[in-house]
RNA sequence: GGCCCCUUGGUCAAGCGGUUAAGACACCGCCCUUUCACGGCGAUAACGGGAGUUCGAUUCUCCCAGGGGUCACCA
């Protein structure tokens, strides 16, 4: 049986590369029918922030990286479900007291009475001294009597690990194979803080372990620190799990993806209108790929095709453009109605539609998402892209070339059959292809004057949107609808008293 | 600095001793077209370096270099 987890801190937003490391989580449990546990490591009261919780729940099940235990969604409430809870480690106190008092009477852990401030000290000499930063042993061979004695004293304590010296510990990777790691380069860790919480490297251990954990997916941080795991699994003799340390998701500087760059929690980038199912897609594809060319993915494809063998070794840029060709894929593929759903918050937002208009103009709605569907990668950029379509009270291009085509003789001819077509146009049948025929008329008609091509459809264009470039002209048209292209065409006229 | 990990085009990557070293994104060019976008076609572009092993190394071994990670009472 296959049991994996994700177990990130309450600490903020979640980190595009933390859900890559949940989707991959995911998926090596869903096809493999085990469980995906979802756990909250909060023993680091101090990083605690308000909301976090909430956000990584959202961001979970909107990805549809839905966990089977642990912290779930019911209904809007965040609940705990599962036979190993509680599956908060502030809860669980009691349960790594149990335990770390095994170590201790078993001497492989000890109590620690230095202070911060001797910590320091020591760290700030060795560093000076070109040494590796290290605990000195100060408390490692105290006496029972001595401990008893600064426990009664009401002394301040830690517990920490005690290590084996010289000695050789390995273990296997998955992705990396066998990594070994002498423990003379390892630090007597800290397993229980003053305030009585466990750290991570001793929480992660007992909280894997008693809940049936049996993989280990997680980031290429830990490789370090995975010899103190594995040793304190040695210590209490469990089995150990199968590691899998992923690759780091990098900056365009190749640095490690950070908060301080730009956007990277997943609320952001759906917030900007990236889909789910194209960030997971993208996602997934960031230091995996399966055999063959493919590369869009539904999670359920992924699930049946996703092989932790095939997973790089090495660091993977987060590259946005492909991202958002990837996104432009699947938006391409939306319905019409999906389309009007997704865009019309971000119209909304800008000012450029109203509430009325969604409640009353459905089907124009869909001739607007139909016009946008091609032309953006993530629904951010619609008001942008819609702005000259939308704005009656755009502002007129003033590029030379634009003002150039304005320039034109013909233009006032062009203006004034093309404002007689539209007045005598029954609104009833206002529709694109009838506007295209409008056009084509015009043409005809002026043949004499060699109203074609450029010289037609430019001083349209930019009478009626005030842009050199834009979606085809019969569709903007359409959606303008007849009051509102003659009341562009007049008020260019107005301004420039053709 | 110690330790650990990594190293194929600008980016993601295929490759798992013998290949004209895939494909995708981006970039550039052409086509489609009233413009832009979409789409189609095409071009440029890579095995970090040095020793081995081998008939033959991008592929295996070692060394070096470069990059990254980690060295907390943070995870």
């Amino acid at each position: 049986m296959v049991r994996v987890r994700f177990a990130p801190s309450p600490t903020g937003k979640v980190h595009v590369g933390s859900l890559r490391t949940a989707l991959y989580n995911y998926l090596y449990a869903k096809q493999n029918n085990g469980q995906f546990v979802l756990r909250l490591e909060d023993t680091d009261r101090t990083r605690y922030e308000e909301g976090s919780v909430d956000s990584l729940l959202h961001a979970l099940y909107q990805t549809k990286i839905i966990p089977d235990e642990g912290l779930v969604l019911e209904g809007n409430e965040i609940g705990q479900s599962g036979e190993y809870g509680p599956y908060i480690q502030s809860e669980r106190l009691n349960i790594y007291k149990k335990y770390i008092q095994k170590l201790l009477d078993d001497g492989k852990a000890y109590y620690c009475f230095c202070s911060k401030e001797r910590l320091d000290d020591l760290r700030e000499k060795q560093k000076q001294a070109g040494e590796t930063p290290r605990y000195d042993g100060h408390c490692r061979n105290l006496s029972p009597q001595e401990v008893q004695t600064k426990i009664d004293n009401g002394e301040p304590y830690v517990i920490r690990l005690k290590l084996p010296e010289n000695q050789i510990i390995s273990f296997q990777d998955v992705i990396r194979g066998d990594i070994a790691i002498n423990t003379e380069d390892l630090d007597d860790q800290v397993l229980i803080k003053t305030d009585g919480f466990p750290t991570y490297h001793f929480a992660v251990v007992v909280d894997d372990h008693l809940m049936g954990i049996t993989h280990i997916i997680r980031g290429e941080e830990w490789l370090p620190s995975t010899p103190k795991h594995v040793y304190l699994y040695q210590c209490f003799g469990w089995e150990e799990p199968q590691y899998v340390h992923l690759p780091n998701i990098l900056n365009a500087d190749h640095k490690k993806l950070s908060k301080r760059q730009g956007d990277v929690s997943v609320e952001d980038f759906l917030a900007k209108g990236y889909l789910p199912e194209a960030l997971i897609n993208f996602l997934a594809l960031l230091g995996w790929s399966p055999e063959g060319d493919q590369e869009i993915f539904s999670l359920d494809e992924l699930v049946d095709i996703f092989e932790p063998e095939r997973i790089n070794k090495s660091g993977a840029v987060f590259d946005r453009e492909k991202l958002n060709w990837m996104n432009g894929q699947y938006i391409k593929k939306l319905s019409d109605d999906e389309m009007v759903d997704k865009m019309v918050p971000f119209l909304l937002k800008a000012g450029e539609i109203s509430s009325e208009d969604v409640l009353n103009k459905k089907s124009w709605l869909q001739k607007v998402a139909q016009i946008l569907r091609e032309r953006i990668d993530y629904f951010a950029q619609a008001p942008e892209e819609l702005k000259a379509i939308l704005n009656p009270d755009f502002v007129m291009t003033d590029t030379e070339e634009a003002q150039q085509i304005m320039a034109a003789d013909t233009v006032p001819v062009l203006y004034q059959a093309l404002t007689d077509k539209i007045e005598a146009a029954d609104a009833e049948q206002w529709n694109a292809e009838n506007a295209q025929k409008m056009i084509k008329s015009i043409q005809k008609e002026h043949k004499a004057e060699k109203i074609k091509g450029k010289a037609l459809y430019m001083p349209i264009r930019l009478m009626l949107t005030g842009e050199m470039h834009g979606p085809d002209l019969a569709l903007i048209m359409d959606v303008l609808g007849k009051d509102e292209c003659l009341k562009r065409l007049r008020a260019y006229q107005t301004h420039h008293s053709l």
